[in-house]
RNA sequence: GGCUGGGUGGCAGAGUGGUUAUGUCGCGGUCUGCAACACCGUUUACGCCGGUUCAAUUCCGACCCCAGCCUCCA
């Protein structure tokens, strides 16, 4: 059996995926900040971990995935000033930010369900977990890794002689770049673990702990929900990628020195989805979400199965004429398989390429390509079909389920059609082509199939 | 300015020290009354300059450019 091997961040290289216990594999991904939608950039992060999870599944490991919610705490700025994104999110929505909190949520679990993304075996919220949080700061507190400033408890980062290996920060660098405020922090990497609630500020969100009302930092929360719910030391942790050097390397930080272990096996980062006009910041409000898509006429797989095209750990360029080519391209695919009838055996010799390419650190391009090659090849169609059936339960593109759209045709433009039908008998070919443009000029395309016409809408 | 990664055919995107990626667009052909659909074929690409090598797009070094992070962000 072919071994799957993953690229892990924090080594820098691929390795095999050995369980840490047995044979189950915890999977901790983080999830987005629900101060408002997400965008298809976010999208693309959670498309590889769902490839991720179906390769790992595929392999034969018995998967746990936990995925967070944040639902406080994720401040305007990762250098700890700056408001509660959510606090932010519920004046902009005029929602309260519970309300506000279990709106996004909701919406964001629509998008995952609508490109065939298998929910987490546990969602978990930061705000369901605050004495978890509360506990770790204590256990930090109590061997020496805190301070307070007047805004908070904050984390000595000096006091790691690793801090930073998983980014490879320069610290140095990072001084000589002088970009970040530093306040009261002693050190530009230190980070808020609780914030204190402002007298003035009126929060939403707050709760009391030993060093006064407030709210934990964005950090705290993944180190002590992902020890809760698959321990200290866990399989694969993942992320996007912009997560590296700050929040990823703080849980590390913060594991490490509370519960004196690794926190994940593996680090693993989807790369980001690249526009060259559109905006990708989620927070400046503007950006392209999943319904955005769908209003401009692309399935939500069609997205999926443009995400299929690239690898994880490579930027994809996102423009509308790449996702116009993935829709040919999975309608194409589509219709051949729905050609071919019942599914036969599986071919093995396709089989074997397929996951030859998966196993190696999700090779998702290039299996995608020998479905491409299989397609095309001799072999018999009940064999294609088998074949490409079992690829999608890795490509998750519903390709079973998928049948040719039933297409309304208005009255008059079928009158058009027999007309057409009987010039043709006629040959009068003249007054079929004729037709043929009006029935265009209505928003249809005739295809002649044999003796049958086909009618599709423009 | 610092750090991390990347520059491949019209577009997107794999991969490799000497061997076909793949998809899409365009073009040619088969099919068709003509088309469309489908199928077949197809232009032959690896930022720039040096170096290593029998051989480099693939390894090494400099340079240029791009992206991400250091500010919100998957």
């Amino acid at each position: 059996m072919t071994q799957l091997r993953l690229f892990d961040t924090y080594e820098r290289k691929i390795r095999d995926l050995v369980p840490l216990q047995g044979n189950e594999v915890g999977l901790y991904a983080c999830g987005p900040t629900v101060y408002n939608y997400v965008h298809i950039g976010n999208l693309r992060t959670y498309i590889f971990e769902d490839l991720l999870r179906r390769t790992i599944e595929h392999a034969g490991f018995e998967l746990k995935h936990v995925m967070n919610i944040t639902d406080v705490g994720h401040l305007t700025s990762d250098a700890d000033s700056g408001e509660d994104k959510m606090e932010v999110g519920s004046r902009r929505s005029g929602m309260d930010a519970w309300g506000m909190a279990e709106f996004y949520t909701a919406a964001f679990k629509n998008d995952l369900e609508k490109l065939n993304i298998y929910p987490p075996h546990i969602w978990c919220k930061a705000t369901d977990h605050i004495a978890e949080q509360i506990s770790m700061i204590q256990e930090l507190e109590g061997k020496g890794y805190t301070y307070p400033t007047s805004d908070g408890i904050y984390f000595n980062s000096r006091k790691l002689s690793n801090y930073g290996h998983l980014a490879r920060l320069n610290i140095e660098g990072l001084l000589a770049g002088a970009r970040v405020e530093q306040g009261e922090r002693q050190y530009v990497t230190d980070f808020a673990l609780w914030k204190f609630s402002k007298p003035d500020e009126n929060r939403q969100m707050e709760w009391d702990s030993p060093w006064g009302v407030g709210f934990p930092g964005w950090h705290i929360e993944c180190s002590a929900m992902s020890a809760k719910y698959l321990g200290d030391f866990f399989d694969i942790h993942c992320g996007g990628k912009d997560h590296i050097p700050i929040h990823h390397t703080n849980e590390i930080a913060q594991t490490e020195a509370s519960r004196g272990t690794r926190l994940a096996n593996f680090w693993m980062h989807g790369y980001f989805l690249e526009l060259q006009n559109e905006k990708m910041s989620k927070s400046s409000g503007d950006f392209l979400q999943l319904i955005s898509l769908a209003d401009a006429g692309f399935d939500p797989l069609v997205y999926r199965y443009f995400c299929l095209t690239a690898h994880y750990r490579n930027e994809l360029s996102f423009s509308w004429e790449g996702l116009v080519a993935a829709k040919t391209a999975l309608n194409r695919l589509y219709e051949a398989a729905y050609e071919w009838g019942e599914p036969g055996e599986v071919s093995e010799h396709y089989r074997a390429r397929f996951v030859e390419h998966l196993y190696e650190d999700l090779n998702v391009p290039r299996a995608l390509a020998a479905a491409w090659e299989l397609i095309r090849s001799d072999e018999p169609n009940d064999v294609k079909k088998a074949t490409l059936l079992e690829f999608d339960e890795i490509f998750g593109l519903d390709i079973a389920s998928w049948e040719p759209e039933e297409v309304s045709v208005p009255v008059d433009v079928q009158q058009l059609v027999t007309a057409r039908e009987q010039a043709r008998l006629d040959k009068d070919w003249s007054q079929a082509d004729a037709l043929r443009e009006k029935i265009l000029a209505l928003g249809f395309i005739i295809e002649d199939a044999g003796d049958k016409t086909k009618i599709k809408p423009v």
